[in-house]
DNA sequence: GCCGTTTTCGGCCCGACTGTTTTCAGTCG
């Protein structure tokens, strides 16, 4: 049972109770727990009871659920509330502009249980008749059960930087003197974001007609002075909130998130008789503003350091701005090197020259040319022969001096034994081998770990690739044990990979988070295949901050001789 | 359901917008 897992029956169980109309301190406590199940960087199914307690936020009751989730797969609690409402009632809770409250009202009146009930009973005028509800409603319902079918919900974080990106363009030609800017999950560099949410401040109020209009615009959600909602083309909900320049840091601190840090801050401003909402931070006595311009100012008047909002999860981030403790994060400028790409060798598109070229211009020093191994014949993956004469064209291209240093190198197969797909002998004459899953990945959890175990334990191995294989939004991770590839992966002094590529950010940030606790060397790689794959290091720079890391934690931040020195082959 | 150099009980973050309303409940973030 993993945490993932563990989180969604958690969050059904907040879900259930809030059709319920329980005491609504218990669902924010089982929703709270579900999110932290689902973030938490080691696994919860390892802790007994007293370490599950140890984390804020897990008591009593929700240590002995979590332990009989991680035991048996369920919990009898949660049985006996899918046996009051079936779980397909769900599906219309989380439905735009149906909450609990309508759930439980539909089921009790029209029975219905599913989208398609509802469905049904929209068409036939049935919702209109019920108290409280009315013809306009049921059209809204209607509409978003449409919407529902067209668009999956979530984005990647590169796609919702992009649709971002578009409508804060258009935005900022209409309000030239505002700031506008992106807030929410694409600013705290989360690896899916749901609806994107946009600030501005020091526009005029126009801007919310011109927002509501923007060319691309499906459905206006809501239209106010201060707030408006837009779905546009692609399926992106659009959050656009208008606030006066004095309240600009308050608003950004407020609508950055994450909810539980807000949370902790608005705690914190309590205890000291402050008042934290989106305008300001205010003396509750009296109402005066001690701070809102400027986000750093807020921070300072709960006397904490200002906090990255890559940190805003909740993850000790409060405690260490507290005591002066939060990293010195790394930066996009602070990579040298990038260790896995591709050429037309195999399946990349552009030699080995034109990635030479476009890595020198997105101001790397030096990069690994690291084609696939045979195993992957559908790529055209290299056998020893054609490994070795790539090699030699590498390095004769590295001889001529192209602007940054090239390291021959290979993306090798782990085959499904744990071998490698490549003799030693080959693998050593190289200059950096990486080691990846592209195969067999229904595997049970132990053979899967035992499978990469045993090609971390191969000597000529330096970086372990993508070392979950899962593509986000598509596949999950394959089934592995974590905690037990990083413990080898610092016994045997290999790094592990942050893959850039926006449908794989794998590591994640919490694995990433793990392999920083445990000492082991991190990369960030491109995986580019071809020559303007260089941009998404910052993808891989957004999971890198997540984790709490500084640049000595990344291998290449160093200069070309020091970062090949640490690499595990040429260590003594 | 969690939590506590105020508390083992009594707190727990809070404002905007919409629809169906004559004063507010429900939803959302």
């Amino acid at each position: 049972m993993d945490n993932a897992a563990i989180g969604h029956i958690l969050q059904e169980i907040a879900d259930l109770l809030e059709i319920k109309s329980e005491n609504p301190f218990k669902i924010r406590a089982y929703r709270n727990a579900a999110d932290i199940a689902g973030n938490h960087p080691h696994e919860l199914a390892t802790l007994d009871v007293n370490g599950l307690r140890e984390i804020p936020g897990i008591g009593k009751d929700l240590a002995a659920r979590i332990r009989e989730i991680a035991q048996t797969g369920d919990t009898p609690y949660h049985q006996e509330l899918l046996a009051e409402f079936p779980s397909t009632i769900l599906d219309v809770l989380h439905l735009q502009g149906v909450g609990p409250k309508t759930v439980a009202t539909l089921y009790r009146e029209l029975g219905v249980k599913t989208l398609d009930d509802l469905e049904t009973a929209a068409k036939n005028g049935r919702i209109r008749a019920m108290k409280g509800m009315g013809a306009k409603k049921e059209a809204l319902i209607l509409k978003a059960i449409e919407e529902r079918k067209a668009f999956a919900g979530r984005h990647l974080l590169a796609d919702s930087c992009a649709a971002a990106d578009a409508v804060l363009a258009y935005l900022r030609e209409r309000a030239p003197g505002a700031i506008i800017e992106a807030v929410g999950s694409v600013r705290r560099g989360c690896e899916t974001c749901g609806d994107l949410d946009l600030l501005a401040s020091g526009a005029p109020q126009s801007i919310m007609d011109d927002f509501v209009e923007y060319p691309p615009v499906e459905r206006v959600l809501g239209h106010g002075d201060t707030k408006s909602s837009i779905l546009i083309r692609g399926g992106f909900q659009v959050d656009l909130r208008l606030v006066s320049p004095d309240s600009r840091g308050a608003a950004l601190q407020y609508f950055t998130g994450s909810k539980a840090h807000n949370i902790a801050l608005r705690d914190r401003a309590m205890s000291r008789g402050l008042k934290l909402n989106e305008y300001g931070l205010f003396r509750s006595a009296d109402d005066t503003r001690i701070a809102g311009e400027r986000e750093e100012d807020i921070y300072a008047a709960l006397d904490l350091d200002w906090v990255p909002p890559e940190l805003r999860e909740m993850h000790g981030e409060i405690d260490a701005a507290q005591t002066h403790a939060l990293p010195h994060l790394i930066e996009r400028t602070h990579l040298r090197g990038d260790l896995h790409m591709h050429t037309t060798e195999t399946d990349g598109k552009d030699d080995i020259r034109a990635m030479a070229v476009a890595a020198c211009a997105a101001g790397l020093d030096y990069v690994a040319i690291t084609d696939h191994s045979q195993a992957l014949a559908m790529a055209n993956g290299l056998d020893e022969k054609r490994a070795l004469a790539h090699a030699a064209r590498i390095r004769a291209i590295d001889a001529e001096g192209v602007g940054v240093r090239l390291l021959a190198g290979i993306e090798c197969d782990i085959l499904s034994d744990g071998s490698l797909d490549l003799s030693d002998d080959c693998l050593a004459a190289l200059d950096i081998v990486i080691a990846s899953v592209h195969s067999a990945f229904n595997m049970e959890r132990r053979q899967m770990t035992d499978r990469i175990l045993r090609a971390i334990e191969n000597p000529r191995v330096d970086v372990l690739g993508h070392p979950t294989g899962r593509r986000l939004l598509m596949r999950q991770a394959y089934p592995v044990d974590m905690e037990a590839v990083l413990d080898a992966a610092k016994h045997h002094r290999i790094a592990v990979e942050i893959n850039c590529q926006a449908q794989r950010m794998d590591l994640s940030d919490a694995h990433a988070q793990l392999a920083r606790e445990r000492g082991v060397p991190v990369v960030i790689s491109t995986d580019a295949h071809s020559a303007n794959g260089f941009a998404r290091l910052r993808w891989g720079i957004a999971v890198a901050r997540r984790a709490w890391l500084e640049p000595a934690h990344v291998l290449n931040t160093r200069p070309f001789d020091a970062f090949r020195a640490a690499l595990r082959r040429n260590q003594s």
